[in-house]
DNA sequence: TTGAAAGCGTTACCAG
DNA sequence: CTGGTAACGCTTTCAA
């Protein structure tokens, strides 16, 4: 592998011109920038990375830390990590795959050992444990997720709270008077992932707000959690006549129980979904849905992160408007009937 | 941050003593060793990746291309991933992750400029173009998947052929005589993606063996795809009592027509799937299936690469052992009636 | 507009 | 069993 300085000699210039070169740090003529370009070409120069990296204490690797258990929502993961991947590399940065077992850890062997600039955290928790170390790092961090003290840390993600309001104040807009909220996994719940509790806040809030009687149940995984949280619902709230599904796995079993007990949607029942598009759309039924939007989020918590690292302004919180699209899955309630 | 001639003062000794304690290179007094590693934790020192990677020339960083579009089969690839930076960092090593839009310029980008050791690649091709930039790297690669012309490239991967085999004689040997194959996507055949042409190949060839009529026929993602794949095969094949179905997506939407059609699994027709076991126990009717083990694979995929390079004998070809698990979606076809 | 040279923090060879 | 000291390949200040 040819090195800066036979770029050098076989350019007939210095190594640091060579590197100048490279950053466009420093004006350099266009008959020297020219040698210079082709002798890199020729030799097939390229850096090394390590040498760079401590040359100029950059690394030009972002960590990111994404729970790969299987137990969660792995299509919004996958989407979450393709954005951020993107975006870094749009930024000429690569990323580096740490999962959440590796805990506090994992952070710290990798912002020690120097081996990134900038770490990106997804599935936060309320009071993450991770906060404290996450604080002392050299590095700066964006998290995907709201934990409860979050001062000082740079936070991007939809706003959960909203999201829970604008799927009420719809369904409540069309007449609904009981509305039932299906929602994660008790496990999400006893993590105090942020997400939920975010949204179960705003979702508590806007019934308030709106004077709207609702029953709020976790879905265990699978069709007989989704039946048991269901047939809850029901038992607390006789008359639910609108169902909103913070649960994208539960999305499907709950619209084969809908039909196996023949209540339709939405004839007999409304749905608003909080779930990516394309699972919304790829539903028996098309969903009236507030879209995750994993590709924003991701692409945004980089961004962030980039304008940490040259030290640029940035909005430490930074929760998303949530879009609900309209597809059918509510009706309107007739007045006389509410 | 504190250096390792930080270190070495701190603990009286030289710097390299610092760097033998921690490599094991070189036998050191246990009395030296242990001011050594209490100077080493008093003052918080952590080696820098870099500069590591500068004077050894190994990065302890593995590369994962992933294809990270939406079109295929994520959770399959998050099984590969989490089993591939699970198994890397049981070897202490990290995982820098690419996507497969990058191209054969990424992986040149990451080998040439020294950002790792090795290279795991997945959704290999037939005829994949960055074969030959693979072949012209310093560093080793591993493939999950089997391309046409694989000589001198360690590939590993579930045995696809073997499969299709194991399948169809399941079949045959409950008495079916006429078995439908529903395989992936149109976009995954045209891609060459070497598991559907080798499942295919696997799969005529067992036909023939086996003396059973068999048609085949891709399927388009969507209900619609899958009822017009199944229209086709009753058509092709009337009287057809048994379906293969090497495409997860496509099952459920399957499952679903089959039910709104009357026709009971397995009493009206039989199903082997091939996906992984959590999806084949996730269905409305559990179904019996040869898994796909990505966890497996992902392992043995980080272990070869470490015999590489540790300079360790590898089998270049490692196709792993199909497993059928029954699981009721089969009947028995009684002799009279074959 | 360019060059020279001092680091950056390790490793690993050469000595002892 | 331990120390000294060149590398490793690049960036960046200081000078010109």
């Amino acid at each position: 592998m040819p090195t800066i300085n036979d770029v050098a000699r076989a350019a007939g210039v210095s190594p640091s011109t060579v590197s100048y070169v490279l950053s466009g740090r420093r004006p350099i003529s266009a008959e020297t920038r020219a040698r210079v370009q082709a002798a890199i070409a020729e030799l097939g120069f390229h850096p090394h990375a390590g040498a760079r990296a401590l040359a100029s204490s950059k690394t030009n690797v972002l960590a990111l830390v994404a729970p790969l258990r299987v137990d969660v929502n792995v299509p919004v993961i996958m989407q979450f990590a393709t954005a951020v991947v993107t975006a870094a590399r749009a930024h000429n940065h690569d990323v580096l795959l740490l999962t959440k077992d590796e805990g506090t850890a994992g952070l710290e062997r990798v912002a020690h050992s120097t081996m990134v600039d900038a770490l990106i955290l997804m599935d936060i928790e309320r009071d993450d444990v991770r906060l404290p170390a996450i604080r002392r790092l050299k590095q700066p961090s964006v998290l995907i997720g709201l934990p409860a003290d979050h001062a000082g840390i740079a936070c991007v993600d939809l706003d959960f709270e909203a999201a829970a309001g604008a799927a009420l104040r719809h369904l409540a807009g069309h007449g609904h008077r009981r509305i039932g909220l299906i929602g994660p996994s008790p496990a999400v719940y006893r993590r105090q992932t942020t997400y939920a509790d975010r949204f179960l806040a705003g979702f508590l809030q806007a019934s308030a707000d709106l004077g709207i009687r609702t029953a709020t149940h976790p879905c265990e995984p699978g069709v007989e959690g989704v039946r048991a949280a269901l047939a809850d619902l029901d038992t607390e709230l006789p008359g639910l006549s609108a169902l909103v599904v913070h649960n994208e796995e539960a999305l499907r079993p709950l619209l084969d129980l809908l039909h196996a007990a023949g209540r339709r949607v939405p004839e007999d029942i409304s749905v608003v979904a909080i779930c990516p598009r394309d699972v919304a759309t790829s539903m028996p039924v098309d969903l009236t849905s507030i879209d995750i939007p994993a590709h924003e989020v991701g692409t945004l918590a980089v961004e962030t992160a980039m304008r940490l690292l040259d030290g640029r302004r940035v909005e430490f919180t930074r929760l998303l408007e949530p879009g609900l699209v309209e597809r059918g899955s509510c009706r309107e309630i007739a007045p006389s009937h509410r």
